[in-house]
DNA sequence: GTCCAGGGCCTAC
DNA sequence: GTAGGCCATGGA
């Protein structure tokens, strides 16, 4: 089974997902922060929390006290690493950029990569995610879920590093940034509904191609 | 009450 | 380089 053939099929049950249409590529980076280790509806309140206060701005949010940014963003659990996480990405981004991320993201994937892994809180994922969707660069974003299902179906071994996969992805699919992004959403998707911890197949899309249930 | 969600950091081996 | 503990709220 190809990634091109498991993209159609999920696409076709899933429908387009649309992931990150916000207001500005600043709102799509504190989302991919906040929504870590969360659910996109307790992130999504962590945003609007931010929006009422009228604080979703770099120089905002790199000039709150770090007490108020905590409160703001509680609903979104780990909140106390969330706002550190966001004054470090903020006060970076505004004394080397003047918080013009256009700016800052306008340079090559793999030196803005080796950029946002050097600030804490930006991890593998988080930053491949930042490339993506904020960024605009193309570059395939692997997170648990990935693994789990090319793990589960069999197209990679449990264990493989998220390069590979990465490499596997790029050799396997036409690349442009509209598929990318809607694959990754749509293996988030699939998580959710069919491939958690622990499996629940009944009426997956896959099921008929699945091999195992690891 | 229990489990887990669109990770990453830190520490110990 | 990797396995394990930790962070914390909210929904099922």
């Amino acid at each position: 089974m190809h990634i091109k053939k498991i993209y159609k099929i999920l696409l076709n049950y899933f429908g387009e997902q649309g992931w990150w249409h916000a207001d500005s590529i600043f709102e799509i980076c504190v989302g991919i922060i906040l929504v870590q280790r969360t659910t996109w509806r307790n992130a999504a309140k962590g945003i609007e929390n931010l929006k009422k206060r009228r604080l979703l701005k770099v120089k905002k949010i790199a000039e709150i006290s770090l007490k108020e940014l905590e409160d703001l963003l509680r609903p979104t659990g780990f909140y106390r690493q969330k706002a550190e996480y966001l004054k470090i990405f903020t006060q970076y981004a505004l004394e080397k950029y003047g918080g013009d991320l256009e700016k800052w993201f306008n340079k090559s994937a793999e030196e803005l990569r080796k950029e946002l892994l050097r600030l804490k809180g930006i991890g593998e994922e988080t930053a491949d995610s930042i490339l993506l969707y904020a960024a605009k660069k193309l570059v395939f974003v692997v997170d648990a879920y990935t693994k789990r299902i090319l793990t589960r179906l069999g197209i990679i071994k449990k264990g493989t590093s998220c390069s590979e996969i990465k490499k596997m992805i790029w050799r396997e699919l036409p690349v442009d940034l509209k598929t990318y992004k809607e694959l990754r959403a749509l293996f988030v998707e699939l998580g959710k509904r069919f491939c958690k911890a622990t499996p629940q197949c009944d009426g997956c899309p896959l099921e008929s191609v699945c091999q195992k249930h690891i």
